[in-house]
DNA sequence: GGTTTTTGATTGACTCGTCAATCAATAAAA
DNA sequence: TTTTATTGATTGACGAGTCAATCAAAAACC
């Protein structure tokens, strides 16, 4: 049975069904075994290739945000002018993407974590980071050095609205959340 | 032993001490026992007087939410005009109180349950009409139609502001984040 | 006033379940 | 035969919820 070369296969697995079983329970409270069962292995084996529970949540987290990361830097190469950038970064945070069940549950619970673990604090911060210079860079042509705060505050009212999407229950709609936060650029640009 | 009326004052002991064991876990992984024991008493007669864990958490959330929205109507009984009504409600969300590590802490999980529990969701949007309603209530006399757009974006701005300095471990300022959000209120009314 | 009954307060012990982590064993490549 | 893949079985710990029993105040009764 061995076939040699498992190991990134069932890593990529165990990843894909810690998402979805986090997504499920809404919570890190979630058993190994689930986790496991869902993957198609044994949990033991789910041990011997993470090691333990906490490095497989973190996995999973990582892969979350280097899909997200990848997503922003998809619409940014298709962006056009200034205001373009910044329009298609406020737009990729409110991709179909992001507001799938699973994807959300796996924010939520990631910023529960990122109080009490150094590495999803990291993590996080890394997001964090990423959006404000790349608000920046776009920001900064339109207005010079107040460049800045408004990224900062464009950054907060991104994660606001998404926050408040996220915590609805009824159908959400990326575009009304684009608009939204376009129309609260606009807004400090034209001043 | 048996002094009677025990009942509210046990009640009121739980409740504190499980946000106090939240805000020390940073999660809602904490035991009923670990919480009685805080609150000192059995575990049994936690089960006694709230019937499970689940609302022990519901209870402690509601009292969370209850303080919250005292600080805010206690603010804008001082509040001067519709801008300063405003104003108040955005100082008040910032206060210290909602600092506090284990106050951060009930919010981040209280988010989380909301996604699963239909009680804390309730409880939720209870808070966020209210937070809409005091907002539109302050912005109406300012801006007239505009009013609930905006309030809805700024109801946005103070939880994502909220959000990033729940998450940054430096040292928050309550003052920077109401002036942020201030600066942006001005941009909205200025236009 | 003294006695009995009721009732709220309280807990230790127990049940039943779950779960993370370990390990020894098996199987098949190389 | 050495390495990689894989699992069943096991262990040790912990936790939620239940229950029967105890204790003492208070209310009802004589």
């Amino acid at each position: 049975m061995p076939k040699l070369g498992m190991e990134p296969i069932r890593r990529a697995a165990l990843v894909k069904a810690t998402i979805a079983e986090v997504g499920d329970a809404g919570s890190l409270d979630v058993s190994v075994s689930k986790i496991a069962k869902r993957a198609g292995m044994s949990s033991a084996l789910a041990h011997h290739y993470f090691g333990g529970k906490d490095q497989i949540f973190l996995a999973a987290m990582r892969h979350t945000l280097t899909v997200y990361g990848a997503e922003v830097r998809g619409a940014l190469v298709m962006a056009d002018g200034p205001r373009g950038r910044v329009e298609a970064i406020i737009r990729a945070g409110f991709s179909n993407t992001n507001f799938r069940t699973d994807v959300i549950a796996a924010w939520l619970n990631f910023y529960v974590m990122a109080r009490t673990s150094d590495d999803a604090h990291r993590l996080l911060r890394i997001y964090q980071r990423r959006l404000h210079s790349n608000l920046v860079h776009g920001l900064r042509p339109l207005m010079g050095d107040r460049a800045g705060a408004v990224a900062a505050r464009i950054a907060a009212l991104i994660d606001g609205i998404y926050l408040r999407q996220a915590l609805s229950r009824d159908a959400v709609s990326g575009s009304d959340a684009s608009a939204q936060v376009l129309a609260a650029l606009d807004k400090e640009i034209g001043q």
